[in-house]
DNA sequence: CTTGACCTTACAGCCCACTGTAGGGTTTAA
DNA sequence: TTAAACCCTACAGTGGGCTGTAAGGTCAAG
């Protein structure tokens, strides 16, 4: 399979997959004699676990950092756990301000609907 | 007050100040005879309600339009409302695929305590 | 044997929200 | 009067994650 198969297969354009490579998320692949690109199978499952888990929020590096673990034959559990906590932690807190957020808006609203135009808040 | 001032009491530095200047998040400010800018308590107002709206996940240009709805008189409530919407559906969304990731971890722990060495998923 | 779709490298550019630097002017205190 | 602390503009650099472009090589179909 050459590079734009595999980006097609996953959903990616062919520069995001050398990108990829120079960045150490995926290994060199084999070469034909033309100097294209060969890859398999396993490629593209590589391919889609860095896609789930940037869409899970991990950034490209911490993804390299679980994958090189992995390559060493080690689980990289802990690792994972620890950032997708830290994710967790970050996103119940954002979530938290913008509720809280969602209230005084609402309260704002009312106060000016009963009072004609009025700022909202911060009348710099 | 001078710039360096201001973003003391803010908490930023000098030059995000001017950087919000440019973007036109802030007005252009009186300047004396020296050029040095000068700024006065809605400055501090101003920069006060950027920041907070940044920690709802507001990005520079959103608020740039709040607070330039907000100028014309006009309540950017719609406005604040339907970003803040937009946001929370993201940060929903996010906690769904992080909640079912987490899962899915856990399971693959378990599995990989029970077998020893295990890949966790994605086997490339 | 040419056309067009594909591939190669190298490198520039983009967006965001700054951050830093160069090269200068101003203000205040010792 | 000089040194430190502040200010000015203009512009380059950062990091993350690509995206695009130039200039060229390869390969299959017609």
């Amino acid at each position: 399979m050459l590079i734009g198969q595999l980006a097609t297969r996953v959903g990616v354009r062919v520069q995001t997959v050398r990108f990829y490579e120079q960045l150490g998320l995926l290994p060199r692949p084999q070469r034909k004699e033309s100097g294209y690109r060969v890859y398999a199978e396993p490629d593209i499952r590589r391919m889609l676990f860095i896609r789930q888990a940037k869409s899970l929020g991990f950034s490209l590096q911490e993804i390299r950092g679980i994958l090189r673990t992995r390559q060493q034959g080690d689980c990289p559990c802990a690792e994972v756990i620890s950032i997708a906590r830290r994710h967790l932690r970050e996103l119940e807190q954002q979530i938290r301000h913008l509720s809280k957020f969602r209230q005084e808006l609402s309260r704002a609203v009312r106060k000016w609907k009963r009072s004609g135009k009025k700022r909202i808040s911060a009348d710099a």
